[in-house]
DNA sequence: GTCTATATTAAGATAGAC
DNA sequence: GTCTATCTTAATATAGAC
């Protein structure tokens, strides 16, 4: 038992310049000799930590976010007051994770290249459930529920294009400008959309 | 003269099979035997046309996007009706573009990997432009100068990230409905944001 | 303008010493 | 657990015939 948790972490050590690396270079770009550079070890200790090579980095990155995703982001959501004093909670842990929107989501960066087939599994399941925990802070605040799901996909919209078009024209302001305006827009009256 | 327009033409060819590659597979997820099936030319064909390597070919595909962006996107808001059938319109040939939101933007796919510093102000360039013929429509409309450029922000954004999410989420559904959802977005009042 | 053949470099991956 | 050395394949790019 404990070897088994000493064995995840010592792969869990890896994991920040391994995310670091598929979302600014997404899985095509980073190569082995990047890997070794930025975690230090050559590529025959990254081969004993990882007998799968760059799919069970991967996979072992997306273990993470998964982890991030339940422990933070949807953590924020959990918390007391209203739809959008949580949804702004999510907001700035969300900033955070992105750096103010000046590094890429690795889960857009996935969807790119060979890894596509091999990842789109857990990119929607993550996804999937990001948007489930949204939608559900809007029904519990009264909302429909289709409507609620709508909006949820607003969400992602908004956070996942914001990642690309801040990072497109150097500008971090419309991310942050973007996660601002995101808990009104999601908890708005129907009738002005 | 005429020497020079059957230059660019024989480029001009391949573009459409180059643009697919990019698009889908990023800048270094493009090899130039996956450029030379696509195109079915051979290496050193494609090195005859494009004596700059991959460079060249996005070069290339990104004079085509420009002339697509001015003569399709751009001309569609050039017309006749109000902002937001204006907005529309240009809606209708986005969604024909990206097939509906099953094919990325190469634009965002550029933003990734080694290509990302190469190729960036010719991106910005492409989406300033863009953003600005929007806020140009909106303005005409009567809306606040500031207030325009920000919401044609807003339309980059939403369109980018719709392109991520359906993809992601294999679900063209959420693309189209968030192309609906822009016109009335862009053209709201700003007392309900 | 297209091809075959080839040069050169870098990629992913493994063997085996320490 | 990390290393050096090596294997194999695939990458970019060019030379030169047709």
């Amino acid at each position: 038992m404990a070897k088994q948790a000493s064995k995840q972490a010592s792969k869990q050590v890896h994991v920040p310049p391994l995310l670091d690396l598929f979302r600014q270079y997404g899985y095509d770009g980073v190569s082995l000799a990047k890997i070794a550079q930025a975690t230090g070890l050559g590529k025959a200790s990254l081969y004993h930590h990882f007998p799968g090579g760059k799919d069970e980095m991967v996979e072992t990155v997306l273990a993470t976010l998964d982890q991030w995703l339940q422990q933070t982001a949807l953590a924020a959501l959990e918390g007391e007051g209203d739809a959008q004093t949580r949804l702004g909670r999510m907001g700035d842990r969300i900033s955070t994770a992105y750096s103010q929107g000046q590094k890429p989501c690795m889960l857009a960066a996935l969807m790119l290249g060979s890894a596509k087939d091999a990842f789109q599994p857990q990119v929607q399941n993550l996804l999937r459930r990001w948007m489930g925990a949204i939608a559900a802070v809007l029904t519990a605040d009264g909302m429909d529920s289709t409507l609620a799901q709508e909006r949820s996909e607003e969400a992602l919209v908004a956070i996942q294009g914001a990642l690309i078009l801040a990072r497109a024209m150097a500008d971090t302001t419309i991310f942050e400008r973007t996660l601002q305006r995101l808990p009104q827009q999601l908890c708005r009256s129907s009738s002005s959309a």
